[in-house]
RNA sequence: GGAGAUUUGGCAGAGUGGUCGAAUGCACCGGUCUUGAAAACCGGCGUACCGAGAGGUACCGGGGGUUCGAAUCCCUCAAUCUCCGCCA
C-alpha cells in the first residue's frame, strides 16, 4: 500500500509511475486525493467538537460536585444537539477512512528506476546468467517421463488422491525433495539466514499484510469453517511475523528463512505448461526474507540476488536472470529479479525463483516501523525470495544430467541425498 | 466441547463513572556528584491523527452500546490461564 503521505506530496509523480507499469491511475490517485482532503476536513471539525464536548462534560460534573444542581442540568439539556452532530461526524470520517483504504488496497507499487518498460515476459530485461548448457540426445526424455521410468514421482496417485497438481513423491524422488530442502535451509543458515518454521496457514489480517488480500483471493485456498487461508508462501506467515513491530535500527538487517509446502489454486492457469513438474497446487519451497533499512535495501536485493546464483551454481544448472518489465512486475514489488534454470529435454526456461524489494509497499500495511538513527519512526523495506522452490528445479536436474546409466546427482547435493545417481 | 478467572504504557502493577493518557516500581535517556563506575539525587520518558503554530482529538485486548461524562457499567468477539471432557 502506498503511503498517503506521499501520494498527497506527488500527486503527479505517482500517476506517472503508475503508468510506467501500464495502470491508469489518474481517476484512482484523485479519489483518494480527495478522500483523504475530505477525511483531514471531517477530523478537523470533529476535533473541534469533541473538545467543545469534553469541555461542557467537564464544566457538568464541577457543577454537580459543588452543588449547583440545576446549572448542572441546564447545561446537560444543551449537549443533545452536539453529541448528535459528532455523531454524523464520525460515521462520516469513518467513512472517508474506509473509502481511502479501499481505494489504496488496490493501488499497486511504484516500479523502480531500472524496471524496464513491457507488457509481457517477453519484453523482461535479460541479465547475465551461468552455467553450462547440457547437450542431450534425440531420446532425452522430459522429466515427467523420467519420473515414472525411475518411480520417482507418480502423479496419477496424487490424483487419486488429491486432484492434479498434488503429486506423490516416492522412492528416491521422495529422497530427493529431502535432500534440497535441507541443502537449502543450511545453505541459507551458513548465508546468515535465522531459520523459521511458520504455520501453514495464515488469518485473513495476515493475508492483507503481505498483498495477498484483498486482490489475489482466488489464488489461495481458504478454509471457510474457520477462515484460515493457507499459505501461498512461506513469505506470507513470515514477513507477518513483524506485524505491528517496531525495530530498532541497531537490529538490521534482518535476515529470515523457512521452508514450507506452498498451496496455490492456479485459478485461470489451466492447460499452460502444466504438465509434470511445471505447475502444482502444492509444491515445495524454501524462502528468504529480509527486514531493511531504506538506505540498504537495493544492495540487500542484489546480494540476494548473488546468493541464489551461488546455489545454482552449486546444483550445476544453466540459469538465467531477469529483470522483471513494468508488465510483468507483481502488484506489491517495486523491482523483481527472476531466476529461469533451462530444462534440457522440454527446451524451456523455467522460472524458479523471485526476488524483490517491496520498499514499504508491504511495511505500510503491516505498519512495520523502525526507529532509526535520530529516534524517529520510519518504515521498514521488506525483501524476499525463494532460495528455491523445488519442482522446477526437479524437473532441469532430472532432464539436465540424465545418461544411460541413471540420473547424475550434483556433487552438492550428494551428502544429502546419500546417493550420487537415480538408477 | 463445557465451567470459571484474566486481558491497563517496554516489563511489573494500581486504578469500579468526572479533575485518568492513566499512580508506583523496574528498564531506558539526560544531568548532578565521582579520577572513572556504581549508589544516591534531580529531570525526562507511549502511539497515531488533525493543526502553520498554540494546541486539539483518539487509543487501557478488538468491535459496539449506555451516559452530559467510561480504563471503570452493559453486549459481543478474540486471546491467555485453571479445571473437566476428547485426542495426537
Amino acid at each position: 500500500m502506498l503511503e498517503i503521505s506521499y501520494i498527497r506530496e506527488n500527486k503527479e509523480h505517482v500517476i506517472e509511475r503508475l503508468a510506467h507499469r501500464g495502470f491508469d491511475g489518474r481517476e484512482v490517485i484523485e479519489k483518494i486525493a480527495t478522500a483523504d482532503e475530505n477525511r483531514r476536513k471531517v477530523q478537523t471539525t470533529l476535533d473541534r467538537n469533541l473538545a467543545e464536548a469534553n469541555q461542557m462534560a467537564r464544566k457538568i460534573g464541577e457543577l454537580f460536585k459543588s452543588g449547583q444542581k440545576d446549572e448542572a442540568n441546564a447545561l446537560r439539556a444543551q449537549t443533545g444537539e452536539l453529541k448528535e452532530s459528532n455523531r454524523q461526524l464520525e460515521s462520516e470520517m469513518h467513512a472517508y477512512e474506509q473509502e481511502l483504504k479501499e481505494l489504496l488496497y488496490h493501488v499497486p507499487n511504484l516500479p523502480h528506476q531500472l524496471v524496464p518498460t513491457g507488457k509481457t515476459a517477453e519484453e523482461n530485461e535479460l541479465l547475465k546468467g551461468g552455467g553450462e548448457m547440457p547437450q542431450l540426445g534425440q531420446d532425452a526424455l522430459p522429466h515427467w517421463e523420467l519420473a515414472q521410468k525411475y518411480q520417482l514421482i507418480d502423479f496419477e496417485l496424487g490424483v487419486k488422491i488429491s486432484g492434479a497438481g498434488f503429486p506423490v513423491y516416492t522412492g528416491q524422488g521422495a529422497r530427493l525433495q529431502r535432500a534440497l530442502i535441507n541443502f537449502f535451509l543450511d545453505q541459507a543458515r551458513d548465508a546468515g539466514y535465522r531459520e523459521i518454521q511458520p504455520p501453514l496457514v495464515i488469518n485473513e489480517a495476515s493475508g492483507y499484510g503481505t498483498g495477498q488480500l484483498p486482490d489475489k483471493e482466488g489464488q489461495m485456498y481458504h478454509l471457510e469453517r474457520d477462515d484460515l487461508y493457507l499459505i501461498p508462501t512461506a513469505e506470507v506467515p513470515i514477513t507477518n511475523l513483524f506485524r505491528d513491530e517496531r525495530l530498532s535500527h541497531k537490529e538490521f538487517p534482518v535476515k529470515l528463512t523457512g521452508y514450507t509446502p506452498c498451496f496455490r489454486r492456479e485459478a485461470g492457469s489451466y492447460g499452460r505448461d502444466v504438465r509434470g513438474l511445471n505447475r502444482l497446487h502444492q509444491f515445495d519451497k524454501v524462502e528468504i526474507v529480509q527486514v531493511a533499512h531504506p538506505d540498504a535495501s537495493y544492495g540487500i536485493l542484489d546480494e540476494m540476488v548473488e546468493y541464489v546464483k551461488s546455489l545454482l551454481d552449486q546444483l550445476e544448472l544453466p540459469y538465467r536472470v531477469a529483470r522483471l518489465c513494468s508488465g510483468d512486475l507483481g502488484f506489491t514489488a517495486a523491482l523483481t529479479y527472476d531466476m529461469e534454470v533451462f530444462s534440457a529435454a522440454q527446451q524451456k526456461w523455467l522460472e524458479v525463483s523471485s526476488i524483490s524489494n517491496f520498499e514499504t509497499f508491504q511495511a505500510n500495511r503491516l505498519k512495520l516501523r523502525f526507529k532509526d538513527e535520530h529516534g524517529k519512526s520510519k518504515l521498514a523495506h521488506t525483501l524476499n525470495g525463494s532460495a528455491l522452490a523445488l519442482p522446477r528445479i526437479v524437473a532441469a536436474l532430472l532432464e539436465n544430467n540424465q545418461t544411460e546409466q541413471g540420473i547424475r546427482i550434483p556433487k552438492a547435493l550428494v551428502p544429502y541425498t546419500g546417493f550420487e545417481w537415480i538408477n
